[in-house]
DNA sequence: GTCTATACGCCGATAGAC
DNA sequence: GTCTATCGGCGTATAGAC
């Protein structure tokens, strides 16, 4: 049935997602989800021809969450300063997931990073979705020109946030800090 | 004869060290280490028993490269926010590997950070030698118990100024992030 | 659509001749 | 110290019965 297949799917993504999450894509094995989709290896494949396919499918489906998200924020706040914080808001309640695992989008990036696959570009997209909701908030607050690397920046001081208190597991680290980032937002 | 079982060994470090840094750990086999220090594979477990030994090898190489560095700014200079601007100069001078591979610390325990190795630990002491020499120069600068948070900052500045540049292959970001660091350092 | 059985290669690692 | 030969296991992926 189609509904169901539907589902199934969508099960193994988002078991995909949390483990290559977790553990990094090319720690995980097809074995590990079938095991946590609760899925046979062997009809596996009807679903997904090759590990490359199921990230980009679960890059697809974190792209979308991202990017709705951060259309939330847009419709529900006008001021571009408070959309902002809220990502600030967003990733302090992350913190258990980010000082375990680190950010989603950097650490699979950081690690596509260093083989040589066409599924880096594409991973790329989670962080520039971000970069440009950043750079649009930014010349709304008339940055203009100065907007991008504005954006740049903003992105670059969470990354380097989120990897310090994963390395050193350091939640108070990563609440301090991100507040210190929202007064800053306040002062620019 | 002893000397040249040491240069081999110290060969076949060096080599893992570039390909665990291009590649990543994980990535790397045996195999390719071999190939790059152009010794036979049988031969290979001879030096090092297991691909961890090569990590800890490597680790502890790249660790005594690191507090030689920095130890040779605290000859040189007297100042400390001088020895802190060229652990800067020495990031901008880095460009190259910088924005194809990242940096070579942080990367390595991001990875390792999601495999469950107790490898893990030994990896983060590469942060940790910066960070004491950091947070040592900062006490020189009277920040007294804060000292600690201020080196921390520093380096999640790097951190994230390093990954974005490696993300986007942007070697001017990083030119002109570390000027901006930099400059910083002078006004605190 | 679901399952079993299995191919095939590369992995880290070992044994043992020289 | 150096080499050849090879093991057992797990990786992705496939064929084909049901």
């Amino acid at each position: 049935m189609r509904l169901r297949g539907e589902i199934k799917r969508r099960r193994i993504i988002e078991a995909a997602d949390k483990l290559f999450y977790q553990q990094g894509y090319q720690q995980t094995s097809f074995t590990e989800i079938a095991a946590a989709s609760s899925l046979n290896r062997g009809n596996f494949y009807y679903y997904f021809k090759t590990k490359d396919d199921i990230l980009r499918a679960v890059i697809q489906m974190r792209y979308q969450q991202l990017q709705s998200m951060l259309a939330s924020w847009d419709e529900e706040f006008t001021d571009p300063k408070e959309r902002m914080k809220h990502l600030g808001y967003f990733i302090q309640s992350q913190e258990d997931n980010l000082v375990h695992y680190g950010c989603p989008q950097g650490t699979l990036i950081s690690e596509l990073s260093k083989e040589q696959s066409s599924l880096y570009s594409e991973a790329t997209e989670l962080l520039d979705v971000v970069l440009k909701w950043l750079e649009k908030q930014f010349k709304a607050l008339d940055y203009a020109d100065k907007s991008s690397i504005m954006a740049m920046r903003f992105l670059a001081k969470i990354q380097g946030i989120s990897l310090l208190a994963n390395v050193y597991r350091n939640k108070e680290f990563l609440q301090h800090e991100i507040c210190d980032l929202l007064a800053w937002l306040d002062k620019v």
